[in-house]
DNA sequence: CTAGGGTTAG
């Protein structure tokens, strides 16, 4: 037994052919490196490579091959086929193997009759003769053409793997055919197999390099890579950083974040393999998406004390999730510690500040960030274009957007699932589903598989028109098309449901989500109670409120600015200010809406000095006002006639790049005229109309009158003929 | 082959 081992030819092999591999990717296990291990003990476990053995050929067949291989070696430039017509017509697909084995010392003549082989139709390359060339391809240092043979040999033949090992110990000289064989494996997605071929291989003594155990690794589902993480040393493999990192990242992915953390702690302790940026990075990021900052930050000083410098990478899931909470300023100071530190950031960092930006409404921040980064020499890549038409539909600019997704397919950028998930959202915001739906037909056409978002948002665009029979249709169609519904695709429905007046229904929904087996969620119970609040319901709406508390569902901001609504619909504004106070006592930190219902309560009652009261009290706590705050301050200032105050709150938010909206025009053109500021007025009343919003009959009224005092009876009769057409017909 | 950004619901 030991003797068959020590004469196995494979050992002179890889001696031999030294020269035409690198060995380092594959290694023998226990071989002479690790002197302790007695070999002859360890080889019993191994077996030698088959000995190969062709079949016989006839006298004649034998002849025919001869005097091909001779015509072929002697070939002058013409053509194969012209050297190879004589033989022609006896020639068959087992006379392969042997042309090859006479074709031996002329690999490149014995590679291109193959090829030739191949492109007649009469022949069949034999398995084992696609495996013999694989060798000779690699023998004679054409990697590639070895790969090409061995993709194509995996993709082709079923016993492939069998013909590559009984040919390897005639014909290999390198042991790195199997690690090309079982990579191609991989990228085939024949997981299984690559397992069992690594197993098998090590009965040889052959052992795949780290390389391609990572390639491996990194496809499996976390608990299988586990699994082989464990398994794979046994059989000689040495896990590398890289290797820990694809665990790691499986763990974050799956949000086992304790456990990424143990392999961590690992690393560190045993200190033969040491985590590097990466390593830190994928756990922060983790952390990040799961919304822990504090865990995130706390890693992030570990491996700066470990003499790790934090990256682009690991700054950006921080700004990303500081942005995520809309923590969009903090996230940028965040930019200038990482550039004081010398990382440059890139348009990943860009993108992630624009969005967070965008996610609070601050369109002059959007612009800002876009020239900076425009200004340090990053071009918007399709995820920033894609984040910036994300932002214009997010503010109804539905055409603007439209125009910045064609300048991005004209700049030679393609759009992706994402980037037309957006659009989609777009037009189905803005209820133009006609334009939605002939968007998902155009991702189609494009070959993109529309996701459960896409639909959500599609679905959410039906249920927005009241159409709530075709969002139930589209739902089922894409449940038998086998895409999940997720939770907010939940969310999005029963909120469909509620805002058709349809609670029951929605009630329904909730329980048939949990049937699913999906938890509700913050967003789910802060739907239900607004539409139970909507209908004066108020103690219903507590109730769920108690609800998700008992679940431990964490009531997110929109949840109190729902019951702060609540209150003031019901005109109980002054628990509308107990609950607002009673947030600021818990920490809970109200945003721009919470003010909002408030402010616009208390300006419908004309109170405007508490109106000036509350929003003092917003401004001191650094809430910025959002575009509906300067709408409402802006109608209530003028209703109560302080022209000066409405005046100033409009130049603020023109300024911030906010849009008036057509309550406001008309409270602003109608303000402004009676205090005789008709120009003013004028050209509010132009602008309103240019950017698309029809003024009320009151203030066609005031132009018509306006126009006939003056003696303008051609613009008179001119508005009075609009008037009638936009105000009057279809009211 | 390992790490980040852009999308859906209140």
């Amino acid at each position: 037994m030991r003797s068959v081992v020590l004469k196995n030819p494979r050992i002179s092999a890889l001696s031999s052919y030294r020269c035409c591999g690198d060995f380092s990717s594959v290694r023998r296990p226990f071989s002479s490196s690790s002197p302790s291990t007695p070999i002859d003990t360890l080889n019993t476990n191994l077996r030698p490579f088959p000995e190969y053995t062709p079949k016989k050929l006839s006298i004649t067949d034998a002849e025919l091959v001869h005097n091909l291989t001779t015509a072929l070696k002697q070939r002058r430039p013409h053509s194969l086929d012209r050297t190879l017509i004589p033989f022609a017509d006896r020639l068959r697909s087992d006379h392969l193997v042997w042309a090859l084995f006479q074709l031996r010392s002329h690999p490149a003549i014995a590679l291109s009759f193959v090829r030739w082989f191949r492109g007649k139709t009469r022949f069949v390359v034999p398995a084992e003769a696609q495996a013999i060339a694989a060798h000779l391809s690699l023998v004679s240092g054409r990697v590639g053409a070895a790969r090409q043979l061995l993709r194509q040999g995996i993709a082709s033949y079923r016993n492939f793997i069998e013909q590559v090992i009984y040919t390897y110990r005639h014909w290999s000289s390198d042991p790195e055919v199997f690690d090309i064989l079982f990579r191609a494996m991989v990228e085939f997605r024949r997981l299984e197999e690559a397992h069992s071929l690594f197993f098998h291989l090590t009965t040889f003594g052959v052992v795949i390099s780290v390389d391609s155990c990572n390639a491996y690794l990194s496809h499996l589902p976390v608990d299988a890579a586990l699994n082989v993480f464990v398994e794979f040393p046994l059989s000689g493999v040495r896990w590398n950083t890289n290797s820990y990192n694809i665990v790691i990242c499986g763990l974050c992915r799956a949000g086992k974040l304790v456990e990424a953390c143990e392999f961590l702690l690992k690393m560190n302790s045993e200190g033969t393999v040491l985590p590097d940026v990466i390593t830190y990075s994928t756990i922060i990021h983790g952390y990040c998406r799961s919304g822990e900052l504090q865990r995130a930050y706390d890693l992030f000083q570990e491996m700066r004390s470990r003499g790790l410098k934090p990256n682009e990478f690991t700054f950006n899931s921080i700004m990303a999730l500081q942005c995520k909470k809309g923590m969009a300023v903090e996230a940028e100071r965040l930019l200038l510690v990482m550039e004081n530190e010398g990382v440059v950031p890139d348009s990943a960092v860009y993108t992630t500040l624009i969005s967070g930006y965008s996610n609070i409404g601050s369109l002059s921040a959007v612009h800002r960030l876009v020239d900076e980064m425009k200004d340090k020499g990053l071009v918007p890549d399709a995820g920033t274009y894609t984040t910036l038409i994300s932002s214009l539909c997010r503010c109804g600019r539905i055409i603007d957007a439209d125009l910045l997704f064609q300048e991005m397919l004209r700049k030679g950028l393609s759009a992706d699932q994402v980037t037309y998930t957006v659009l989609i959202d777009g037009y189905a915001k803005d209820g133009r589903m006609q334009e939605a739906f002939r968007l998902h037909e155009e991702m189609l056409q494009a070959g993109l598989m529309p996701n459960i978002v896409t639909y959500t948002a599609l679905s959410d665009g039906l249920c927005k028109q009241g159409e709530l029979e075709a969002a139930n249709e589209l739902l089922h169609e894409i449940c038998q098309k086998g895409l999940q519904l997720n939770v907010c695709t939940y969310n999005s429905l029963i909120n469909g449901l509620c805002k058709s007046g349809n609670i029951e229904q929605a009630m329904k929904t909730l329980e048939e989500m949990e049937a699913a087996g999906l938890n509700p969620d913050a967003y789910t119970y802060t739907t239900l109670m607004d539409a139970y609040c909507k209908i004066g319901e108020l103690t219903r709406a507590h109730g769920l409120l108690r609800e998700m508390l008992d679940k431990c569902i964490q009531p997110s901001i929109v949840t109190f600015n729902v019951l702060m609504n609540g209150f003031c619909a019901a005109g109980k504004l002054e628990d509308g200010q107990k609950l607002l106070e009673w947030m600021l006592g818990k920490n809970i930190m109200p945003n721009a809406a919470t003010y909002n219902s408030l402010l616009k309560n208390y300006s419908m009652e004309k109170n405007m000095k508490v109106v000036t009261e509350i929003y003092r009290g917003m401004h001191s706590r650094g809430i910025l006002p959002d575009e509906s705050t300067y709408n409402i301050l802006i109608t209530g200032h003028c209703k109560a006639r302080n022209m000066k105050e409405a005046c100033y709150f409009h130049k603020e938010m023109i300024g911030k790049g906010f849009r008036m909206s057509a309550t406001s025009y008309n409270a602003l053109i109608e303000g402004l005229y009676r205090k005789k500021r008709f120009m003013e007025a004028k050209q509010l009343f132009q602008e309103m109309q240019d950017v698309g919003h029809v003024a009320n009959k009151n203030i066609y009224n005031l132009f018509i009158d306006l126009n006939y005092n003056e003696g303008n009876i051609e613009r008179t009769l001119e508005l009075c003929d609009e008037a009638i057409e936009k105000c009057l017909i279809g009211s």
